[in-house]
RNA sequence: GGAGAGGUCGCAUAGUGGCCUAGUGCGCUUGCUUGGAAAGCAAGUAUGUCCGCAAGGGCAUCGCGGGUUCAAAUCCCGCCCUCUCCGCCA
């Protein structure tokens, strides 16, 4: 139900029609005030670590496209605070009062007066409440020291590799896809419209030859393997940090009536699998692999990428996601990229990788590294995963702790730091492999690795296997 | 799509306005006992937040949100979720 949407116009709009349809405009008001209060408890963020570390997460976050005012923000929250502790001191005086009264079984004026006062400060706090969460939840995760700012941009950290050499005049994969019979853009964009496409023949057979390559190789890694529902309610959506931020590159099915949200990535079901879960640490790190289909609605993108699979509405992803404890998260960021390096010199495509400034950062991300590879029709590396550390941002939503071992006299729960990773993007990896593979008489060679899963070694005009 | 049932501590259950500061059983943890184990016995067994050096204490949470009341797991309203049966169906 409207979660995450306050504030959100579309949001609002699905709200009004649905109250329009029953015809009540106080329907419409509880709706939203429901809204709300259901979310409000969540602390999206360490609010006592912010105001202890006030000068260092406000130059973290300088190096964000957005200001954020953290000066309000901890106004916002002294004032609910306060509140709070005054219904509070007021609560503590009406229980005791009700125990004592209960041989007496009658009303006293003290006790209707403190019943009175709860009455009138509680719409306050309440209104105090949505106040600092409209501020909070605008907040993005703080970035890593390592994060380059918006003015310094993308970093190159690694270049491996070297872009082919051809002697002969090259053709884009969409060339290369419709000469092979291997991508049917036309078709798809018949049936379905633009963004969409068939693969076909080999094309298909790569897909699958890729899945199995990566299924074989993360099965090595003591992943778990996960296939994800690709529909998903809010609370996933909003916990994962796309609602409210990214709201408009989600395709929403039968608003108003199941409300449910197609995912853009496997991401989503993969991090809400444990929501509301408190794990045992020594299960931790927890590693998943998923294999699903992703659905973007690419809205605003309209110039980019008109051509070919690079961009296109509906897409096949692995990805890897892992919950962490805190002080492992970085190791095993690092350990993932590692990973995302294996498969591309396996592979063998030239790649880079590059570590995302805070000016393209998105809101859960605490640091991004992309790997992009070499696509030569662009003459440019081009993003083919990407693997982030969103540290608690999305355990707080999401509400995913663990519970330290060494249980000290009083052993707190800790949020889990998350971790996503692309492991395989399908539809790009096969456009790089049919333009960096192709060869002067238009077929395409297949990658050593992937041989043995294809069955074929070449992908040639006629459509014969080689 | 039609008809019903239900959501209480990790699990299972009890609880129909104040003896609920949520009982009991199982599980788990620790201790006693033992040559060791089992059994037995004893104690403990959620989360969030606030105050406090700590010990400890306040408040909230019985699916969620409102309402009635001096007092709500319990009564009223709305919502969410789950399950069963019938129908349809890969």
């Amino acid at each position: 139900m409207g979660k995450a949407g306050k504030g959100d116009e579309q949001n609002l709009e699905v709200i009004y029609i649905e109250a329009g349809d029953r015809g009540s405009l106080l329907f419409f008001y509880l709706f939203c005030f429901c809204n709300q209060s259901d979310i409000i408890k969540i602390e999206m963020l360490d609010i006592n670590y912010l105001r202890e570390n006030l000068k260092e997460v406000e130059k973290a976050l300088a190096k964000k496209h957005t200001k954020f005012d953290l000066e309000k923000l901890l106004k916002l929250d002294d004032k609910r605070r306060d509140l709070r502790q005054r219904i509070e001191d007021l609560r503590a005086l009406q229980n005791k009062l009700a125990k004592e009264g209960k041989s007496a079984s009658r009303r006293t004026e003290k006790a209707v007066e403190i019943k009175n006062k709860i009455k009138k400060l509680e719409p306050d706090l309440a209104s105090a409440e949505t106040t600092y969460f409209d501020q909070a939840i605008k907040m993005h995760n703080i970035p890593d020291k390592s994060v380059p700012s918006k003015e310094q941009g993308n970093r190159i950290e690694k270049t491996w590799g070297k872009p082919p050499k051809f002697n002969f005049d090259i053709k884009s994969h969409e060339q290369l896809g419709k000469e092979l019979d291997i991508i049917d853009i036309e078709r798809g964009v018949k049936v379905s419209g633009t963004r969409f496409a068939y693969l076909k023949n080999e094309a298909v057979l790569l897909e699958f030859a890729l899945v199995n390559y990566l299924i074989d190789k993360l099965s090595k890694k003591s992943f778990i393997p996960l296939m994800p529902p690709i529909l998903v309610k809010e609370e996933a959506m909003f916990g994962t940090g796309f609602f409210p931020a990214d709201r408009s590159e989600i395709y929403e099915v039968n608003p108003g009536e199941d409300s449910m949200y197609l995912i853009g990535t496997a991401e989503v079901p993969l991090a809400a699998y444990h929501t509301n879960e408190i794990l045992d640490e020594k299960e931790l790190p927890k590693k998943y692999w998923g294999f699903s289909t992703c659905l973007r609605r690419e809205a605003g993108s309209y110039g980019q990428d008109t051509k070919g699979i690079i961009r296109v509405h509906q897409f096949d992803k692995i990805e890897m996601f892992v919950f962490s404890k805190p002080d492992e998260s970085w190791k095993i960021f690092d350990e993932l990229v590692k990973i995302n390096e294996e498969i591309f010199q396996e592979l063998e495509l030239p790649f880079r990788l590059v570590n995302i400034s805070g000016g393209e950062l998105g809101a859960p991300n605490a640091k991004k590294i992309d790997t992009e590879v070499w696509i030569p029709s662009q003459a440019q590396y081009r993003e083919l995963t990407s693997c982030s550390n969103d540290t608690d941002f999305q355990a707080r939503r999401l509400n995913i702790k663990y519970k330290p071992q060494p249980s000290n006299l009083n052993p707190q729960t800790l949020y889990v730091h998350t971790l996503n990773d692309t492991a395989l993007a399908v539809g790009r990896t096969i456009v790089a492999i049919l333009e960096n593979y192709q060869q002067k008489d238009g077929s395409v060679l297949i990658p050593k690795v992937l041989q043995k899963y294809t069955g074929f070694k070449k992908i040639s005009k006629q459509g014969q296997k080689a």
